[in-house]
DNA sequence: CTATAACTCTCAA
DNA sequence: CTAACGTTGAGAGTTATAG
C-alpha cells in the first residue's frame, strides 16, 4: 500500500523571519510580495487579528499600524536557504522525495510504517523544530491528494492536536465524516472557478466530491478532476516527481517601484529580465527558439489611460546568449512602446526551450559568427556572477542606477547567506 | 477532414 | 510626503489554420 506524506512548513515566510529576531516572538507580522505589494505570509498572531491573505499592503497599512503589526519585504535569499536545510532533513526520512514548493515537499514513506505512520510524522515535526526551530504540519495518505488534505486537518485540528494526520490509521468510516465537515474548495486541484461549478451542482463538501461520478465529472469538467476524485478514494493517480524536469518556457516579470514613461527606462528593465532568464535557461544548459516581450499600465488604474501589448519573435538560432537576446527583446520592445503612457510591469519570457545538445544551427548564419556556438563568454560571465554575486558583471543596456526597480522597503538581513548581513545582525 | 499550432482557462505555491 | 494591488510555470481543452 503506497503512503506518501506532505510536510508543509507553517506561516513558512513569517516564521523564517522571527527566527532570527526573537524581540518578534509574540508580534503579528506578515510578510509582503514583491514591490510591497501584497500580503502573502502572516504570522499566527495576525491571522488572529483577521489580516486576509492577499490584500494589497495599503489598504490596511493603517489598521495594520494600529494593532502593531510589522511587515516585511520578501527575502527569497532568506526562505530559498531556510528551505534548502528542510528539505535536507526531510531527505533523511525518506530516499524518495517531491520538493513541490518552496515551504511543501512529498515523501514517500511506503513501506516504512513500524506501528503505523503517524509515529514518523511526529518524528519529523520534533526534527525540524530542534534543528531549525520551524513549525511543520504533516499529512499522511494513500494518495498524494489524500496527503495533502490529511495536512490540512493537521493545520486545522481536525483530527487531533499533534500537527501530525494520518488518513492510514483511521477507519474509512471517520474519514468520511471528517470529509463532510470539509469545504471542496480546500481540495489539491479545486480553485475557485471549479469549486462555484461544483456548487452549482450540489457538491460543496469533500464528501460529496468523494461520491460523485467519476465519469460525469471527467465529461463536465476535465480528466484532472476525475483523478482527483480517485485519488480522494485513495486511488494513487499521481506519481511523486522526484527529478526536476527542464523548464519549457521561462518568464521572468515585475511591477516597478514607479511608473515609467520612458523607453530608455523600460529597455532597461527589459535587459534586466532578459539577463536573469538567460542565466536559469544556461543553467539548465539550454536554448530558446523564441522570445516575448510585454509591458503594460497599470490594470487597477481603470481610471487612467489602458495600454498593454506583447510581442513574439522566433529566432533563427535558438540562443543562450544575453547579447542576443537582449538584441532582439529590444527591438521587439521598440515595436510595441507607445510614448504617453505610465507603464506599470513589464515582462519576458524564453520559449520553445531545447536542450543545447539538440541545437539546430541554421541554414544561413555564417560560421562561427553566431553567439551561441561558442559561449565562453556566457560561461565566465555566470561564474563570476556566482563567485561575486548576481549582476556583478552585467550587460550595460541593464543600466546602472535603476531607478524604476522594485520597493523594498522593509527588508530584513540575509542572515544565512552574507557576511555583511551577519555582522549587522552582530552589532545590533 | 485531420493534424498541428495557437490560444484560453485553470490551478498551484 | 505620496502613492501604492505578486511571480512563475504547467497541463488540458478549445479553436484556428494548414495542407
Amino acid at each position: 500500500m503506497a503512503a506518501f506524506a506532505l510536510v508543509d512548513c507553517n506561516n513558512f515566510y513569517a516564521s523564517c523571519e522571527k527566527l532570527f529576531n526573537p524581540k518578534l516572538k509574540n508580534t503579528p507580522i506578515v510578510v509582503l510580495s514583491n514591490n510591497d505589494g501584497c500580503v502573502v505570509a502572516r504570522s499566527a498572531e495576525a491571522k488572529a487579528l483577521g489580516i486576509p491573505m492577499g490584500v494589497p499592503w495599503f489598504k490596511i497599512q493603517q489598521e495594520a499600524k494600529r494593532h502593531g503589526i510589522v511587515a516585511f519585504s520578501s527575502n527569497y535569499a532568506l526562505y530559498a536557504d531556510m528551505s534548502n536545510r528542510v528539505v535536507e532533513i526531510l531527505s533523511s526520512f525518506s530516499p524518495n522525495i517531491e520538493v513541490y514548493s518552496i515551504d511543501e515537499s512529498f515523501l514517500d514513506l511506503s513501506g516504512f510504517e513500524r506501528s503505523g505512520y503517524h509515529a514518523y510524522g511526529i518524528d519529523i515535526r520534533q526534527r525540524v523544530a530542534d534543528w531549525l526551530g520551524l513549525a511543520v504540519c504533516v499529512g499522511i495518505g494513500p494518495s498524494k491528494t489524500l496527503a495533502k488534505l490529511a495536512n490540512h486537518c493537521a493545520k486545522k485540528k481536525l483530527a487531533g492536536e499533534t500537527g501530525v494526520c494520518d488518513f492510514t490509521s483511521i477507519s474509512p468510516a471517520e474519514r468520511l465524516a471528517l470529509f463532510e465537515r470539509i469545504e471542496v474548495g480546500e481540495v489539491w486541484g479545486v480553485g475557485r472557478k471549479i469549486a462555484a461549478r461544483l456548487a452549482s451542482m450540489g457538491i460543496t463538501t469533500v464528501r460529496q466530491l468523494h461520491d460523485a461520478d467519476a465519469e460525469t465529472l471527467r465529461c463536465r469538467f476535465s480528466v484532472v478532476l476525475e483523478r482527483t476524485v480517485r485519488e480522494l478514494r485513495g486511488v494513487s493517480c499521481l506519481d511523486l516527481v522526484e527529478v526536476i524536469p527542464d523548464k519549457q518556457q521561462i518568464m521572468s516579470s515585475r511591477s516597478f517601484g514607479t511608473l515609467i514613461y520612458e523607453r530608455a527606462e523600460l529597455e532597461e528593465a527589459v535587459a534586466s529580465y532578459i539577463a536573469r532568464a538567460a542565466e536559469k535557461l544556461r543553467a539548465q544548459d539550454a536554448l530558446a527558439g523564441a522570445l516575448q516581450v510585454y509591458i503594460r499600465t497599470n490594470i487597477f488604474k481603470p481610471e487612467v489611460p489602458q495600454y498593454q501589448r506583447a510581442m513574439t519573435i522566433p529566432l533563427t538560432e535558438a540562443s543562450a546568449d544575453t547579447r542576443v537576446l537582449t538584441q532582439w527583446g529590444v527591438r521587439l520592445l521598440r515595436r510595441i512602446y507607445r510614448p504617453g503612457y505610465g507603464y506599470h510591469k513589464a515582462g519576458i519570457t524564453l520559449m520553445e526551450i531545447v536542450p543545447r545538445t539538440n541545437q539546430q544551427f541554421s541554414l544561413f548564419a555564417p560560421t562561427g559568427q553566431v553567439s551561441g556556438r561558442n559561449d565562453t563568454l556566457m560561461t565566465t560571465l555566470d561564474s563570476i556572477n556566482r563567485k561575486y554575486g548576481r549582476g556583478a558583471l552585467r550587460l550595460a543596456a541593464e543600466g546602472v542606477t535603476k531607478s524604476w526597480q522594485m520597493r523594498r522597503e522593509n527588508l530584513s538581513p540575509r542572515y544565512t547567506t552574507e557576511w555583511e548581513s551577519i555582522a549587522r545582525v552582530w552589532a545590533r
